[in-house]
DNA sequence: GGGCATGTTAGCAC
DNA sequence: TGTGCTAACATGCC
């Protein structure tokens, strides 16, 4: 469920909580799925981030990005771990003495009683150690909240097919899952099978705006909790269009119809987002 | 027990 | 080359 609101409630957590996560130093880590959790292998990462200290919490699109610096004599080097929650990652500073738990993939153990927890229950979760964040990062679109109408317009008009699927591409623009590209499209009237090519500039200006508008009423929500999966949000008590298949549309009173578009359930009100 | 699920990617067809 | 379809990843919930 992660997308862009709730990857940036965690990293918020992470960052401005307490306790604090920056400041903190890795003492080991325990890779607990060593199949496919951790890269570049479960041993380099392992070794890699212990002895590293933590200095930020960043996001961008879906990704978690946490800045270490590594002190070996008098030498130090910049690293990054990045985090990425796919379907049903968690990520939490918690006491060592609660860390390993039934779904825990990788703990991360520091210096003065708390733990660094991934836990996943449906194992698709990632994390990398690297030097270099664009070996990861570096086929992802701009981030969703942060590129300008100017780039959005001058992106789209690149593009082909529906809209839909574009706004689900990273490659396109980083951070928008299934949840957010059906709010973005209904508040912006557009029909997400419709083709971005017959789009005009105030359209893709007003999806712009939409998009810009619903990833920040989702942060401002602590993002959107659908299932069992991600606690905390309430943005779902929000929701003009997802998961409200046969119930009124709050503007015209239709009821919201599904759909299937590139083989994700889709939510929309087909007289205000007319084909 | 079958069908569903929020994300990503490889492989393949057009 | 871009687009999009399918399957795969693995599990839990209804």
């Amino acid at each position: 469920m992660p997308e862009l609101p709730e990857v940036e409630t965690v990293a918020r957590t992470l960052r401005t909580g307490t306790p604090a996560l920056i400041g903190q130093t890795i003492r080991d880590v325990l890779v607990l799925w060593p199949r496919q959790v951790a890269h570049p292998s479960p041993t380099a990462f392992a070794q890699g981030l212990s002895g590293a200290r933590i200095q930020a919490v960043d996001r961008y699109g879906k990704y978690l990005l946490i800045g270490l610096r590594t002190s070996q004599g008098c030498q130090e080097a910049d690293s990054v771990l990045l985090v990425h929650l796919r379907m049903s990652g968690r990520l939490e500073l918690v006491p060592e003495a609660q860390a390993v738990t039934r779904h825990a993939r990788l703990v991360w153990r520091l210096d003065g009683g708390l733990a660094l927890r991934f836990e996943d229950a449906r194992k698709f979760g990632r994390a990398w150690w690297v030097t270099d964040p664009a070996v990861v990062l570096g086929k992802l679109g701009p981030d969703a909240l942060a590129i300008s109408a100017e780039v959005f317009v001058a992106r789209a008009r690149s593009r082909r097919g529906a809209l839909k699927p574009l706004l689900l591409d990273q490659s396109f623009i980083a951070g928008i899952g299934n949840i957010y590209a059906d709010e973005s499209l209904y508040l912006s009237g557009l029909h997400p099978k419709r083709l971005v090519a017959t789009l005009n500039e105030a359209e893709l200006l007003r999806l712009h705006t939409a998009i810009q508008y619903v990833l920040r009423a989702g942060i401002a929500a602590n993002g959107a909790s659908v299932d069992w999966v991600y606690p905390g949000g309430h943005f779902q008590e929000h929701f003009a269009v997802y998961g409200r298949a046969g119930q009124p549309c709050h503007r015209c009173g239709q009821p919201i119809q599904r759909i299937l578009v590139a083989q994700r359930s889709t939510f929309f009100c087909p007289s205000c987002q007319p084909s």
